[in-house]
DNA sequence: CTGAAAGCGCTAACAG
DNA sequence: CTGTTAGCGCTTTCAG
């Protein structure tokens, strides 16, 4: 049914059908008539045919790496659920963790002619850049800072920062790390740096042989944890770049039986479900991904309300969760 | 940029334009000519346009109780990847599990004019009946049957039973039950069944006082797991629904001091990340998320390619994965 | 193989 | 407050 037909049926003219469903001066009377009309029917206007003339879609794409990760279901959870109040409804791009697709998405949405996007933002590559210029269309990105745009982003410098020192001061003197590519300026780059300011801040060295690199998997943290643990003079505690990779450095420490945290401190970052329930609870940085979600979504219906919305960066904040990986007082067994 | 000035821009026809996109009769020489222009101006058709005209969107909806389970979130890589490969885009729909919403974005999503739907479900209301069938429109059921309707689900009560029988062939006699609720068929009911069938087996009666419903979280998991153990006589086994109430279970127990698997064997279901790597690996059985959500894409694409398809049930076998949790031979501490 | 032209279902001036 | 009307950007006959 469309809306020539329904206005016969509800005896009214088009005109009125169309301010009905979009909130134009209606007399009382036409309005029930409407209302009753839509009941008996169900009939509803279709989106197609009202975008092609409102040029707004009501869709918001949401791009991002991977949805099996704890963190990024939870940024979308928390975009979803105040994009969903205000009757928006989300496109998903799953990238893979592949760059060229988050370009990919970012063309494919503006084609589709979405009223926003949020990126879940892992590396910038230079055809991001050319990507983000052309795109004319509001955008927000997350978990990472890029010129120009709104950014949600959190204090991953301060949390790392925060992380190590709490180890040191617990009287640690060989901070290992296991950190992401630099490539990733939040993850990689700014926690390596918080690490690095905490170092300082004892009056420590950071050795190479004390540090590695991994993939962002449980399965890789084990992996390069190892490498770590082999050499001559292994480290007295390990700053893990995210939850995931601590967790697969506690495994590897456990079948080495190597004590922790009498031996070996562990701490991640993200506060996600598997640090909780590991075999030592692991001290983490709390990062608010659902808050950065809902923030990232307020920004977006903003800038979708005013396109003349100045960008704007939100850098949340952390909570340091002491738990029993790197409490050396009280020892814990089994 | 429209299709006018597009064709204008080419020195083509409009219909021409159209043909190249669509893949109608076009001459070599304006194909050429069209695909300079193309790659000239970056013009893409509107989606909105050309939907009103074909009755078609290239958009699925997919309807789900929550991201952040690790469970949904697989099945929804599953049917995002081939649905990719096929050109069609995802629409979500986060329910935060009110089955209510769960019909609200079916109604949603049909004025959207998707193309299709695949429903992540959990319990069915009569509200659910009505908007199916006045539906029109494909639609797969994953994770649960539904009569008349594509489905993709798991052996639920299969590995509910392998599961039991397993810890009851390593010699316990008191089996502890910790299930969902029976509203849910395949998770709540299914897992009942199959739990009852492997007793049955081995002349066991259910004792009620050994029996409970939780949440499908860890932290209920836990809470629930209280009551059980707190009885005079406790269990010295636990089947639980899923890895995150064994998990919170497990976590129960080890406040308690109860020793696993020695006093208590404890297994999930579904074979997620947390149970790898929880302080005792965890039993489980593995459900074949990513297939099934790669399976109900399938299903549904053919559906919509060819709306007479019958529908069809696809049951998904499981896998049992034998870890620490249950296995009483040798003891394992740590 | 091609272009002209008729609509798809809707919104938004516009003139009452 | 209301109805008429002219498109929105596209696909698809239809007659060449």
């Amino acid at each position: 049914m469309n809306i020539t037909e329904f206005a016969a049926y509800a005896g009214v003219s088009k005109a009125a059908v169309s301010r009905y469903f979009n909130g134009g001066y209606l007399s009382a009377e036409k309005r029930q008539a409407i209302q009753k009309a839509v009941e008996e029917t169900g009939y509803h206007p279709s989106e197609s045919a009202r975008s092609i003339r409102t040029h707004r879609t009501g869709l918001i794409g949401v791009i991002l790496p991977k949805l099996s990760s704890e963190s990024c279901a939870r940024v979308t959870e928390g975009i979803s659920q105040i994009t969903a109040q205000e009757g928006y409804q989300l496109l998903l791009g799953v990238t893979a963790n592949d760059p060229a697709k988050e370009v990919e998405y970012l063309t494919l949405f503006k084609q589709r002619q979405v009223d926003g996007i949020i990126l879940l933002a892992t590396i910038f590559t230079q055809a991001h850049r050319l990507a983000f210029d052309s795109l004319h269309l509001p955008l927000v990105i997350v978990g990472q800072q890029y010129p120009r745009y709104s950014c949600v982003c959190h204090d991953d410098l301060g949390a790392a920062y925060a992380l190590t020192k709490l180890m040191l001061s617990q009287g640690a003197r060989r901070p290992g790390y296991l950190g992401v590519t630099t490539q990733d300026e939040a993850a990689g780059k700014e926690r390596y740096q918080g690490f690095l300011k905490a170092l300082s801040e004892f009056h420590l060295r950071p050795d190479p042989r004390l540090m590695c690199t991994a993939q962002f998997t449980i399965d890789d943290g084990y992996t390069q944890a190892q490498k770590l643990l082999e050499g001559a003079r292994r480290p007295d505690c390990l700053f893990c770049a995210t939850d995931n990779i601590a967790i697969g450095a506690m495994q590897r420490c456990r079948e080495l039986g190597i004590s922790i945290p009498d031996q070996m401190m562990i701490c991640g970052v993200g506060d996600t479900k598997i640090g909780q329930v590991a075999a030592f609870a692991l001290t983490t940085a709390r990062l608010h991904y659902k808050t950065a979600g809902m923030d990232a979504a307020r920004l977006l219906l903003t800038q979708i309300a005013n396109r003349e919305t100045p960008s704007k960066i939100l850098r949340l904040d952390y909570e340091i969760l002491t738990r029993e990986s790197t409490n050396r007082k009280p020892s814990e067994t089994m």
